[in-house]
RNA sequence: GGUACCUUAGCUCAGUUGGUAGAGCAACGGACUGAAAAUCCGUGUGUCCCUGGUUCAAUUCCUGGAGGUACCA
């Protein structure tokens, strides 16, 4: 790794661990602008349950892929790394290095790795496959994708009816075999990516989960999510946080029994978001407690040699 | 102080006519290629309160203790 080649460092790590503070840091130190790899930072409707950075934080440094959607927008990984690739091209003329935070492994791997390319096919498509799943179960579409995919049929999670669907729409809208598009080939970026990752006891992050929530729910997360109650089913609102109170607000629970749902929901979330980071072995590990500057000085004895 | 009932997994509780035990929830492990804060799969983690006794064998029956709940004083 050469001193001149882009570097993009990635800091990742479970939700409500410090990533956001430790990114701002690190993007002071280098002079930096920070991407965000979150699917729910996007949408400019929502704020609080999302964590995004504070108006002081956002002001300190340029950040990018922050409430810059709508949530009636569809957007997607796809959509998201194209996006992502070209802002990092025009970055990367100005800057040596630039900081992406994120949640989202598989936004995060987009990025980083890169999707396979896969056609467009029309969003019906899904529709029609989500009605005849409504309407059927699940064994028709087991018994479509064994006969037209049987590569990615046996070695996908057939119980799975997101994976089997999507399979599917790729198979009805190109006709040919999701596998088809699967190469699992990493896509050659022009920057190198140099993965930082924050860890903590399971407790400790449990703990920084529930107290987060209670503060969500002090900075009027409850009214936040009641005005968008009427939107309750669109994709960006299946979010922790929101779906709870929707059930509230729907009378099928109390305030307190959906708080406390919010706060399962959240550590199920952050134990999902363990198990994809530890898989990638490219990442460094440090502590949350370890001193930003530690960090810093880090980066750049890796980034000298 | 007396009487009755209770004590089994992190929690709420089943259960074993005596052969060391199981549900729900929580928790834990995993998968993941355009829904990903989504979706899906897997796992019982235990001094059966303690102590003696009876018995080939006690979490189960008996004695004594400890803690709890209710009622009576």
């Amino acid at each position: 790794m050469s001193y001149q080649n882009p570097l993009l460092i990635c800091v990742v790590g479970p939700t409500a661990i410090g990533k956001t503070k430790l990114s701002l840091i690190i993007a002071e130190t280098f002079s930096s602008e920070i991407l965000s790899a979150d699917s729910r930072q996007f949408f400019k409707e929502m704020t609080i349950g999302t964590a995004i950075p504070s108006a002081e934080e956002l002001a300190v440094v340029r950040h990018h892929f922050i409430q810059n959607r709508s949530i009636f927008e569809d957007y997607s990984v796809g959509d998201f790394e194209k996006d992502a690739i070209e802002l990092l091209d025009e970055l990367f003329v100005k800057h040596k290095i630039i900081v992406m935070v994120g949640g989202s492994g598989l936004y995060v791997d987009a990025v980083t790795k890169g999707l396979d390319k896969i056609p467009e096919v029309p969003s019906d498509i899904r529709e029609i496959l989500n009605s005849q799943y409504e309407s059927f179960g699940i064994g028709p579409l087991q018994k479509e994708l064994e006969s037209v995919d049987p590569v990615y049929f046996s070695k996908v999670d057939i119980q799975n009816h997101h994976r089997l669907i999507r399979a599917l729409e790729i198979y009805r809208g190109t006709g040919k075999p999701f596998s088809h598009f699967l190469n699992n080939t990493s896509e050659e970026r022009n920057f190198h990516t140099l993965f930082i990752g924050l860890t903590a006891d399971r407790e400790i992050i449990y703990d920084h989960i529930n107290r987060r929530v209670d503060l969500m729910v002090e900075a009027g997360l409850v009214e936040e999510a009641r005005k968008l109650l009427g939107h309750k089913d669109l994709n960006a609102l299946q979010t922790v946080g929101y779906r709870e109170l929707f059930q509230y607000f729907e009378g099928d629970t109390t305030l307190e029994e959906a708080i406390s749902e919010i706060k399962k929901n959240t550590r199920r979330f952050a134990k999902r978001q363990i198990t994809w980071f530890k898989k990638n072995e490219a990442i460094h590990w440090f502590d949350y407690t370890t001193d930003p500057t530690e960090i810093t000085r880090f980066i750049k004895t890796k980034n000298a040699h």
